[in-house]
DNA sequence: AACAGAATTTGACCCAGATCAAGCCTTTTC
DNA sequence: GAAAAGGCTTGATCTGGGTCAAATTCTGTT
């Protein structure tokens, strides 16, 4: 991928009709300029450990391309992924800090990092940065907390029907369709990594996934692949109240 | 409680000894004179909601005596606590925004809020105030994120002791002791609200209570307070790998 | 096309924590 | 000071999801 066609967008940028994710034309604010002089790119393989928990991170990124998971440990090996990122997400904070998680590429990734020192420079002189970072935060909080109602409360059918209507709407604002009754798409993580994700073992999501496929709530191609014949059906099963949810 | 002691002190400062919690005379930052212009109170009684879910917010507020509890509901009525908010602590956010969760006051609070409009203007005015709100916002995020690995990986008996060690180094820093082997102090939340915190029944909190009393790890007097003979025990037994541990 | 190796599914069984049901303190109320 | 009402504890039983183990796909690879 050539690295000049792309930005960070959601830095700089909070009101793209495409939120968060994409690279938008009317974008080319002043920050963004900015942000261009001190970007520089990484790019690691799908398995690889981008960050350990307890590194001092001496920069802050955003996800160009790929999918990278955050998870915390325990000594004994039990894992809980705490967030997903996806394109155009973002990993770090300004001000010293240790990394509370590991960050892990699932695919291959492509980063575009930023340096701490220039970026809290940049982040005085630009006070919209540090707005537009606040609301990012808030959003990934929100995310949090909403996983957290999932994580203690639901059923593992609820906690399948969630993730996938939650990769469904994510993947549609993707692809930039309208979410419709029926949708298909890729799963981008093994049943182990959607066990870490949703706090269960991955026999459990097997067994659940077969289940909502008896009961006609979901159809698979291969392992991977899924349709939703009834939106609305899946929502009923994730036991929203509203359309709630958003992701990390 | 006479008003005008009291200073929002978390906004504006990020550096005191006491972080987040208490008033401290170092802070009498400009930011901190423009603050109090725009401030005013509100109380509300034990029991009381004081934010509902789905309510349109005009104003954001920080806790000044008292404790309230985040929470998230499902339509049938099974609730997650998302959050515990102790004095300093901070509840909502600019920008236009419907509340995800209710916000009940569990004693008489005190809050003192700023009504959005006048606020966000003075973010524009002195972006100090929206850099400390990013830290804080991130605080925030990543003790949501333990507590995802709490919830989604931990036993009922190491959730209990995560919890109480969590609350016994929070107390004490409002007590502005240094933490000691041996501590005491009263449990601000009823077994049910645990219960609502930890992602568990209130008969199994009630039972893992008296399991640990049992085991010696805490001693009980009446059904509040409580006292931790040995610290590093505790510790042990709530499965952290580190000391980590914030609180919302 | 056959093989190797990983990812996934399915089955049999078990247990931590939920559920249902009394009883037991403390407060508060009259 | 008796009664009512919350909050809490304890017991008996049940069950959703975990654990262990054995097939069964899927992916490349030679």
């Amino acid at each position: 991928m050539a690295h000049d066609d792309v930005y960070p967008v959601s830095l700089a940028c909070g009101d793209c009709p495409i939120q968060h994710r994409a690279v938008c034309a009317r974008c080319d604010s002043d920050e963004l300029v900015e942000l261009e002089k001190i970007k520089y790119y990484r790019s690691f393989e799908a398995g690889q450990t981008v960050i350990w928990a307890g590194d001092q991170m001496d920069f802050v990124a955003s996800v160009v391309s790929g999918i990278a998971t955050l998870t915390q440990t325990l000594e004994d090996g039990r894992t809980q992924m705490v967030g997903l990122l996806l394109p155009s997400d973002f990993v770090g904070r300004p001000g010293r800090s240790r990394a509370a998680y590991n960050v892990t590429a699932t695919t291959d990734i492509l980063m575009c990092c930023f340096r701490k020192k220039p970026f809290e420079e940049m982040m005085d002189r630009t006070p919209h940065i540090a707005q537009r970072l606040l609301q990012m935060t808030l959003d990934e909080l929100d995310a949090a907390r909403e996983w957290m109602l999932l994580l203690g409360r639901k059923t593992a059918r609820e906690k399948i029907a969630s993730l996938l209507s939650i990769v469904a709407r994510r993947d549609a604002s993707i692809k930039m369709s309208t979410a419709a009754a029926r949708m298909t798409f890729d799963l981008p993580l093994t049943r182990e990594a959607m066990a870490d994700y949703l706090g269960l073992t991955l026999e459990t999501v097997s067994r659940q996934m077969s289940a909502l496929k008896r009961d006609g709530v979901i159809e698979l191609q291969g392992k991977r692949h899924v349709t939703v014949p009834d939106m609305d059906r899946l929502l009923l099963e994730a036991g929203d109240d509203c359309d709630g949810g958003f992701l990390v």
